[in-house]
RNA sequence: GCAUCGAUGGUCUAGUGGUAUGACUUUGGCCUUCCAAGCCAAUAGCCCGGGUUCAAUUCCCGGUCGAUGCACCA
C-alpha cells in the first residue's frame, strides 16, 4: 500500500480525467456549488438510485412519485422555509462586506438579536462600528437573504414560485391523494428521488455542499401511536455504531449494539426510526461505503428541530472533510401534515375505524341565535361560535371577546347531550423520514473505493468499486490484433451485451495497460482471449481486486458473469 | 462575501514583455503470447474581462475557480 497524500485530489482528479464527475459549464467559468456527472458518473449515480429503489420501493412497497422542482409560496409558507430558512443579513458600507445582522448584534451584546425586527436591527446597529473594519456603520439596510431561489411564474410573474429546498413538501401536499391510493389504511410510505436547491452563501467543498443536488427522500406515514415497525424483526440483531447524544456530550465512543437493545433502552426513539438507521446502513454497505467510516450520530437538542421526535444522521468518514453528513433520519411527529393543514384548511388526517363501534356521550352546544342576534349584533355570530366551542358550567359559559373575558347565560343557549355511535376518529399521522444526499453518498463511495496498490513497484490505481455500482461491469481484450484473435473477442462482447449487461472492448496498447484502464474505473472484471482461445474455446476472466485469473469456456461467460455482478457466486468459485 | 496564496495541452510541469519546455495520457502505425515495455508519428495549452505597451501568457486592476483562515451553512 502507497501513503495515500491527499486522496481527496486523486479522487477529484481522477473524477475528471475519465468521465465520473467535473465543474459544471467550465467553458464559461464555472460557478461554486454545481457540478456534472459525466459518463461514468451519470451511470454510477444511476446505479446507486436504482439500489436505493430497490430498498424503498420493491422492498418497502413505497411507491415513488415525482412533483415539480418549482413551487409555490404558500407551500413554503406552510413548511417555514420562507421564514425558517432565511437571514437577516446587511452590509457594511464601508468594507462592503456581508454580515448576519443578529449576530452582529450579539456581538454588541444587543438582547434577544436573533428575535428583533429588521427595522429593529437596523436601530441596533446604527450606533455600533463594523466589526471587520470598525468604522461606524450607520443606517443599514438589513434585507432577508432567503436559501430558495426564486423565480415567478407566468408572463406577469403575478405568482411567486420557489425551486424546492427539499423533495420533501411534494408528498406533504399530495398528502390526501396517496392516502386515497393506500386505501385509507397506515402506515404507508411515498418515495422521490430528483434535484432539489439551496442558494448557499459560500459552498466550498466540491461535491459535498451544493446548489443544486439529489436528494432522495422517503415518507413514511405511521399512526402516532403506533411506531412498531411490522417488519422490525429483520434487523433487531442487526448491529452497526450508534452515537447517542449522552455518548457525544460525554465524549463517549459511538457504542455497538443490537437494534433491539438500541429500542428498549431509549437510545433510538422508536422501532420505526431504528428500522430505517439499520436499512440505511445495509444500504450504505452494499453502494460500496467503508464499513469502517460509518457511524449514526443522534441529533443533540439544541441542533434538533423542536418538533422532531428523534433525529440521526448517518456519517461516513472523509479524509478530507472528516465526518460527513449523507443521510438524515428524523421522527417529524404531526409538524408538517399540521403545517399544511393550517395554511390549506385541508383536514390531513386519516380515518381510523375502531375495532368496535363505541358508543359515547356527546355534549352539543347550541347557540340560541334568535337571542344572540339582538343583543351582540354584528357580532352575534362570531359570539355563537365562540359559545359551541366553550366549556359552560351550570350558569353559562366564558367567552373571550376583545381579550375581555364576557360571561354568557345560560339562556342563550341550548345543551344536547345525547349518545352517539363513534365508529372511529381522525388521526393525524407522524412521519418517519429517511432523507438521503445522493451525491454525498456518491462522493463517499468514489473516496472509499480509492485505492493505489503497488504492483512489481508500480502504482496501480484501482476503484473497489461494487459489481453493481461500477458503470462498466466487464471489458473484452483481445491478446493480440491479429490472427482473428480481434473477431472471437468482439464476438464475446456482443453475447455479454445481449444480457443487458455492459461490456467494453478494447484493442487499443498493451495488455496491461488496458487492464489498469479499466481497474481506474473500477470495472469488476476483464476477459481476454489468447491463442489457447481458438484451439479449445476458453477465455481467462479476471477479477480487478485480487488480479486473479481464471479459464473458463466462452459460452459459460454471460452466464458467469450475470451470477458474479448479482453476487450470486463468488469469484474463486466460478 | 472578506483576507492570503495560486491558476501554462486531458494530467503533471519548465519558462518568458516578442505565442511556450519536458514527461505522462490519448489517437494512428510498427513491434509484442497476460498486468501502464519499446520505436515512429499525430492531436492538444498560457482561466476570463479591462488597463499599461509597438507588443501582455508574463506587469497593473477587476472577476471566476481552487486551497487556507474568518463568516455562513449541515
Amino acid at each position: 500500500m502507497i501513503p495515500m497524500v491527499d486522496v481527496y485530489e486523486k479522487v477529484i482528479d481522477l473524477s475528471r480525467r475519465r468521465g465520473f464527475v467535473w465543474p459544471s459549464g467550465e467553458i464559461y467559468g464555472s460557478v461554486a456549488g454545481f457540478i456534472d456527472y459525466g459518463p461514468l458518473g451519470a451511470m454510477m449515480k444511476r446505479r446507486i438510485e436504482d439500489i436505493w429503489r430497490d430498498f424503498y420501493v420493491v422492498r418497502e412497497g413505497y411507491y415513488e412519485i415525482e412533483c415539480p422542482t418549482i413551487g409555490i409560496e404558500p407551500i413554503y409558507i406552510a413548511s417555514g422555509h420562507i421564514k425558517g430558512f432565511s437571514d437577516k443579513m446587511f452590509q457594511c458600507p464601508h468594507c462592503n462586506e456581508f454580515f448576519r445582522a443578529d449576530h452582529v448584534a450579539e456581538e454588541y451584546s444587543i438582547r434577544n438579536a436573533s428575535s428583533l425586527s429588521k427595522h429593529g436591527l437596523m436601530r441596533a446597529l446604527t450606533d455600533q462600528n463594523c466589526i471587520s473594519c470598525k468604522k461606524p456603520l450607520g443606517e443599514v439596510e438589513v434585507f432577508d437573504f432567503n436559501l430558495m431561489f426564486n423565480t415567478s411564474i407566468g408572463p406577469g410573474g403575478s405568482r411567486k414560485g420557489y425551486l424546492r429546498p427539499e423533495t420533501a413538501q411534494g408528498i406533504f401536499t399530495d398528502f390526501g391523494r396517496l392516502l386515497r391510493f393506500y386505501r385509507d389504511t397506515l402506515p404507508f410510505g411515498t418515495i422521490q428521488i430528483g434535484r432539489s436547491y439551496r442558494n448557499e452563501i459560500s459552498p466550498r467543498q466540491g461535491m459535498i455542499r451544493l446548489r443544486e443536488f439529489t436528494q432522495a427522500e422517503a415518507e413514511i406515514f405511521v399512526h402516532p401511536d403506533q411506531k412498531d415497525h411490522p417488519n422490525f424483526a429483520r434487523y433487531a440483531n442487526y448491529e452497526m455504531p450508534l452515537w447517542g447524544m449522552d455518548h457525544q456530550e460525554g465524549r463517549l465512543d459511538p457504542v455497538v449494539v443490537p437494534m433491539s437493545e438500541a429500542v428498549e433502552s431509549g437510545l433510538v426513539a422508536n422501532e420505526y426510526v431504528a428500522y430505517y438507521l439499520a436499512l440505511t446502513h445495509e444500504f450504505m454497505l452494499k453502494i460500496g461505503v467503508d464499513k469502517d467510516k460509518i457511524r449514526f450520530r443522534q441529533h443533540l437538542p439544541d441542533e434538533r428541530a423542536h418538533y422532531a421526535a428523534d433525529c440521526w444522521d448517518a456519517e461516513y468518514f472523509s479524509s478530507r472533510f472528516g465526518w460527513v453528513e449523507a443521510v438524515g433520519i428524523a421522527d417529524r411527529t404531526d409538524y408538517d401534515l399540521e403545517a399544511h393543514a393550517k395554511v390549506s384548511g385541508e383536514k390531513m388526517t386519516v380515518f381510523i375505524q375502531y375495532p368496535e363501534p363505541r358508543l359515547e356521550q356527546k355534549r352539543t352546544i347550541v347557540p340560541k341565535m334568535g337571542l344572540l342576534g339582538p343583543r351582540f349584533k354584528t357580532r352575534a355570530k362570531e359570539v355563537g361560535e365562540k359559545i359551541a366551542a366553550s366549556h359552560p358550567r351550570e350558569r353559562g359559559t366564558y367567552i373571550i371577546l376583545d381579550e375581555e373575558e364576557v360571561f354568557i347565560e345560560r339562556e342563550l343557549f341550548d345543551l344536547r347531550d345525547e349518545e352517539v355511535l363513534v365508529r372511529g376518529e381522525e388521526v393525524r399521522p407522524h412521519v418517519i423520514e429517511p432523507s438521503y444526499g445522493i451525491d454525498r453518498l456518491c462522493y463517499a463511495v468514489l473516496e472509499h473505493s480509492f485505492y493505489q496498490d503497488d504492483v512489481e513497484g508500480e502504482v496501480r490505481t484501482v476503484l473497489r468499486l461494487p459489481p453493481i455500482v461500477a458503470p462498466v461491469k466487464v471489458a473484452v481484450f483481445p491478446l493480440m490484433t491479429r490472427d482473428g484473435l480481434e473477431e472471437i473477442a468482439r464476438g464475446i462482447t456482443d453475447a455479454i451485451k445481449k444480457e443487458g449487461i455492459l461490456a467494453e472492448y478494447d484493442d487499443s496498447g498493451a495488455i496491461g495497460r488496458r487492464y489498469r484502464r479499466q481497474d481506474e474505473i473500477g470495472t469488476p472484471f476483464a476477459i481476454t482471449v489468447d491463442y489457447d482461445s481458438k484451439e479449445d474455446g476458453t477465455v481467462t476472466l479476471r477479477e480487478r481486486d485480487s488480479m486473479q485469473q481464471i479459464r473458463l469456456p466462452i459460452q459459460d461467460l454471460p452466464e458467469t458473469i450475470r451470477k458474479l455482478i448479482k453476487g450470486e457466486m463468488q469469484f474463486n468459485k466460478a
